[in-house]
DNA sequence: GTGATTTTTGTAAACGCTTGCAATATCATC
DNA sequence: GATGATATTGCAAGCGTTTACAAAAATCAC
């Protein structure tokens, strides 16, 4: 009745048998190789080379209850701005021995939950999740499986257990005081309509009032901001009428898009209107003008998360949960800066939420 | 000795006992629910939800020999063309209740053997590949091994098993018979140094040889071409002495930074030089002028190959192991036909390596 | 040599599920 | 009712590893 057959494949048995040992040795040629004498070790290398044998990380997992392997849960991969996480997070794991199973949740929160179960069915030695966690009852779920669990790219007030992110709302807060100083006023935003982007336009906006200056025009779109988006948004909202002089996008993508129709409509970039992207994609610093962005390290949140798992993996307690990767302002020629250079936020994080500075794993 | 406790999950056992069944019965709850009766499945089900009770795949995997897994092999995720493929794949996975494991396994050849020998472990019910598989070794590991092998983007001469992809050098020649047409005869070629790269170039090269065109001049990339691969061969390779009348890129990223460039250079598109790119993705539609490009729809690769897993994993035969999905020349105005419209390559295929016409599996 | 250590190897009991087979309950028919 | 068929359920033998514990072998200190 098996689907298709694969009986065949050698076991740990049939390779002890051949290499006149027991199972218990193979199993720690694999392990523990150090256990060996060299020549056990020797004739159980030729066995397993000869028959070809890769060991069932199944049954493995299942006897030692640890399976070596990690869940990642993101909303989508197409055009992602996570990419480079997973792949900061695939890589650093690959080093260790571990694999990486993938759920794609979509923006369905039924979806998402449905896959969380999946997932969950596989037992990973990790979780790693997309900013924070909405619904209690998953939570919930999270908490009592007792598998260690990574927020990511976010720092949410509450996590379930561990954090590797930094703070929209600062982010917002820091643009803010930037284009405060640049002393444009005339500001439209194009901007996502997911929490973490709303965090930004939150800050964002609390700089502004602070300091008297007028709220900006807001074009908002569902889903992370698309090359579309941006030209969309510029199309529609600058005219004779209304002309801003700053457009701040929700990502690179909307920025990019911007740019090419302010240029469309034969507005000069920075000089008549600046723009600003969020995600320091590899094509910012290469477009005509640069873009002036927030660099998020994808990669390095991926790879912080995964040595966070690893320590919790090998018994050691984490200390730090919360890891705040923090980000950075990229003043490019696209909206040029009051002061020379780039202003860097540098990690800050958490001295609030936990009462104590915190630094990264020391990996 | 357990990394982190987690022993208390609840099992089969502890929610039959609850139930007042058998563990036959509980896993019948799970995998043949219509064999249960109407109150036994209620009562169940109420233990069930009360203990939060996941299965264990692991265990249930180990003991029917079906994992519900399939594993994707790709190079990189970084804003990767297969990105769409993984999620075409995924979603359709995800609806039958299989899980993707993902392993990236970079450039490097001996990397990505260890990669596909650590997935080999989880004893996935399908393996899907990027391309063909070079390396012979490989080749007949993965053959004996007996999972189902899909091998896409690509149409092996000699595939390992079952293929869904489409004939690069069939780009390559579709597009050189279109460059043909429009009469442009000075072309700069930006390309990747990748096989199928390579094999688009060789399609393209053999259409202008066949008609008397002078060879192009390449700018060659290692790796997936980039926005600052498309700029900087402009750059270079644009000036007083040699002018292109047509940039031929391997992606649109690269075919974008070439259209950026020559603006920069005060040339107009697709007056003086027309661009061509390859892959279609979301912004190449969106650009100023549209760009002509090639269209492969990543998103049907992956689905496609999903259907044939679910197929075999459900017993039956797949009579049609080679599954062309074609590609679409999409005309648009960065390089404007000689003829209106768009011109579509329909999935022609195999007829020539398996000996019949081939349809696509009838999903 | 001897006894004490330290290394190396083996034995066998889990790990949590699936499933062939057998047993029981239910139902339609005569 | 009895009978045969069918719909439900249970029993228990695996699935391929890991690992505590014990045994055997090698090494060491005198």
């Amino acid at each position: 009745m098996r689907a298709f057959h694969r009986s065949k494949d050698p076991t740990i048995d049939s390779v002890a048998a051949a290499a006149g040992v027991s199972t218990a040795t193979v199993s720690r040629f694999f392990n523990e190789p150090a256990m060996l004498s060299a020549d056990t070790a020797a004739r159980v290398r030729k066995v397993v080379d000869a028959m070809a044998y890769v060991p069932n990380r199944l049954a493995g997992a299942l006897a030692s209850s640890r399976t070596r392997v990690v869940a990642t849960v993101i909303p989508t991969l197409s055009n992602s701005i996570f990419a480079s996480t997973v792949q900061g997070l695939s890589d650093s794991l690959a080093l260790h021995g571990f694999g990486v199973v993938l759920a794609l949740s979509g923006v369905n929160d039924e979806h998402f939950k449905r896959q969380l179960m999946s997932i969950m069915g596989h037992r990973p030695d990790g979780i790693i999740l997309t900013g924070a966690v909405p619904d209690p009852a998953i939570r919930a779920r999270l908490e009592v499986s007792g598998i260690p669990t990574i927020e990511t790219w976010d720092l949410p007030a509450d996590p379930i257990d561990m954090v590797v992110g930094f703070s929209h709302e600062a982010v917002g807060r820091a643009v803010g005081r930037y284009v405060v100083k640049t002393g444009r006023r005339r500001i439209l935003i194009v901007s996502a309509g997911g929490p973490r982007a709303l965090a930004r336009r939150a800050g964002f906006a609390k700089v502004l009032r602070n300091n008297g200056i007028p709220l900006p025009t807001v074009a908002s779109f569902p889903g992370p901001t698309t090359y579309g988006h941006g030209r969309l948004a510029v199309a529609e909202h600058v005219n004779a009428t209304t002309r801003p002089n700053l457009v701040l996008c929700s990502s690179d993508w909307a920025a990019h898009g911007a740019m090419d129709e302010l240029r469309r409509k034969r507005l000069r970039i920075p000089e008549d209107v600046a723009v600003i992207g969020f995600g320091d994609l590899d094509f910012a610093a290469e477009l005509d003008p640069a873009l002036t962005t927030v660099k998020i390290d994808g990669n390095a949140i991926g790879a912080h998360a995964a040595s966070l798992l690893m320590k919790r993996a090998q018994g050691e307690r984490v200390r730090e949960k919360i890891v705040d990767v923090g980000f950075e302002l990229v003043v490019r020629a696209s909206s040029p800066p009051d002061l020379a250079g780039t202003m860097t936020a540098r990690p800050r994080g958490s001295a609030k939420i936990r009462g104590r500075p915190i630094r990264g794993p020391d990996s």
